[in-house]
DNA sequence: CTAGGGTTAG
C-alpha cells in the first residue's frame, strides 16, 4: 500500500469520527502568573494547612544553599540537583523561590552556552512557570546566548510541561516569525505531543498532515507519539494504520513502539498475536522489556489465566529482568483471588529484596489467605519480614485464628 | 529541546 493511500485512509478515519471540538484541558491548578509569590494563607489565620514554619525554614535554606553553591562551576554542570531542587519547590508552590534559584544562574558566564539556557527554561516549564520561561527566552540576546531551534523548542515544550496548553499553537506560529528562526521536526513533534495530552487526536493527525504538506519528514518520535496515544486510548485500528504508515516510509519501530503496539493487542484481546509480536521483536534484536513483559502478564491476569500469567513472570526472570512495581501490582491481586498464596508470598519476599514500595493491602491480603490456608509461619514470617523494613512504614498484623 | 514507563519526600 502506498504511503498517500495510508495516509488518506487514515484521514478518513478522522472524518468519519464524531470529531468535536478541541478539547483543552484544565490549565494548572495553580500557574503562577506573575513573578511574586503569593502570600501564604497563614497571613489570614492562625497556624493553618500552609507550610509549617519548619518546613518554609528548611526551603530557605535549600535555596540559599543552592545559590551559594552554584558559584561552582562544577555545580552548575549537575542537572539532577537543578531538576531535583526545583521539583521540590514547585511541589510545595514556592515559585518565587524557584525564580530566585534561577535568576541567580544568569550572572554566570554559562549562561551564553545555550545548553544552559535551555535547562533553565526547561526548570521554569516543568515548574508550571511558563511565563518565566517565555521571558527567559525573551532575554537570551541580551545575555550574549545564540538563540536557535533549539531554545525555541525547549520554550515549547515548556509551554506544554506547565499545560498552558492554548498558548501552544500561538507559539508555534509566532514566535518564529518574530525571532527568525524555523521550526524543525522535533518542534512539529512537540505540539503533537501536546494534542495527544489534550486528548485531541483529531487535531494531533491534522497537524501531522500539515507537517507533511510543509516538506517536514515525520521521525521516529512523531510515529511513537501518535502510536502510544491510540494503542493505549483502544484505537487499535488507528494505531495499526500509524503503524503501517511507519512501515511504509521505512522507519524501523523500536521498543517504544513495539510495546504501544503490544499494550494495544493486548487490550484487544489479541494475547495470542501479542505473543507473536514478542517473537518478532526479538527475532529483530529488539529485546522485550520489563513493559513488554507486563503487557502480557496483564492480559493474562484479565482473562483469568494463572498458568500463563506465572509462565510469563518467569519468563521475565529468565531474561534478568527485574520486575517493577507495576508488575507485582498487576500479579498480586490476581494471584489472592485465584487463590495461589504461595507464590504471592514468593514475590512478596522478591519485592522487599528489590526494596520496592509494594502495595500494604495487597500483602495484607496474602497475609489473610496464607492464613486461611492454615500456613500460619508463613504468614508470621511475612507480618514480620514487612514490619522489619523501615522504608515500607507497614504495621501488618496476623488475622485472629479459631484455634 | 521531542516518544512509554507504577510514583515518596527531602
Amino acid at each position: 500500500m502506498s504511503s498517500s493511500s495510508l495516509y488518506r485512509r487514515l484521514r478518513g478515519l478522522f472524518n468519519h469520527s464524531p470529531s468535536s471540538a478541541p478539547r483543552f484541558n484544565k490549565p494548572n491548578p495553580s500557574p503562577p502568573s506573575s513573578a511574586t509569590n503569593k502570600p501564604n494563607k497563614s497571613t489570614a489565620g492562625p497556624a493553618s494547612a500552609a507550610t509549617p514554619p519548619n518546613a518554609e525554614r528548611r526551603l530557605q535554606n535549600l535555596v540559599k544553599n543552592f545559590i551559594k553553591r552554584s558559584e561552582s562551576a562544577l555545580f552548575r554542570r549537575r542537572k539532577g540537583t537543578y531538576d531535583s531542587t526545583v521539583r521540590r519547590l514547585a511541589t510545595h508552590k514556592k515559585f518565587s523561590m524557584i525564580e530566585e534559584i534561577i535568576e541567580a544562574q544568569k550572572k554566570y558566564k554559562d549562561i551564553k552556552d545555550e545548553g544552559f539556557a535551555i535547562r533553565l527554561i526547561m526548570l521554569y516549564g516543568k515548574a508550571g512557570m511558563f511565563s518565566h520561561a517565555r521571558k527567559l527566552f525573551d532575554e537570551l540576546p541580551e545575555l550574549n546566548c545564540e538563540r536557535t531551534v533549539k531554545s525555541f523548542n525547549a520554550l515549547l515544550a515548556s509551554c506544554v510541561n506547565s499545560k498552558e496548553y492554548d498558548q501552544v499553537e500561538t507559539i508555534f506560529r509566532e514566535v518564529p516569525q518574530e525571532v527568525s528562526i524555523e521550526a524543525d521536526v522535533r518542534s512539529y513533534n512537540i505540539v503533537i505531543s501536546a494534542y495527544c495530552e489534550m486528548d485531541a487526536l483529531d487535531k494531533a493527525i491534522l497537524f501531522f498532515n500539515a507537517m507533511e504538506k510543509t516538506g517536514m519528514e515525520p521521525d521516529l518520535v512523531t510515529f511513537n507519539t501518535l502510536l502510544t496515544a491510540f494503542y493505549k486510548r483502544g484505537q487499535f485500528l488507528e494505531g495499526e494504520s500509524v503503524w503501517g504508515m511507519m512501515e511504509s516510509k521505512n522507519i524501523a519501530p523500536n521498543i517504544i513502539s513495539y510495546n504501544a503496539r503490544l499494550q494495544g493487542m493486548v487490550q484487544e484481546k489479541r494475547i495470542q498475536e501479542g505473543i507473536g509480536l514478542l517473537a518478532e521483536m526479538e527475532e529483530k534484536k529488539i529485546e522485550p522489556d520489563v513493559h513488554s513483559y507486563k503487557a502480557l502478564i496483564k492480559g493474562f491476569c484479565e482473562d483469568g489465566d494463572l498458568e500463563e500469567a506465572k509462565k510469563w513472570y518467569n519468563k521475565l526472570k529468565e531474561n534478568e529482568i527485574t520486575p517493577n512495581k507495576s508488575i507485582y501490582g498487576t500479579l498480586l491481586p490476581f494471584l489472592c483471588e485465584q487463590g495461589d498464596f504461595e507464590f504471592g508470598l514468593q514475590l512478596c519476599r522478591e519485592a522487599i529484596d528489590n526494596q520496592l514500595f509494594i502495595n500494604v493491602a495487597e500483602v495484607q491480603r496474602v497475609v489473610d489467605g496464607l492464613v486461611e490456608v492454615s500456613k500460619i509461619e508463613e504468614a508470621k514470617d511475612l507480618v514480620e519480614l514487612c514490619n522489619s523494613k523501615n522504608y515500607l512504614n507497614f504495621n501488618l498484623e496476623l488475622p485472629q485464628t479459631s484455634t
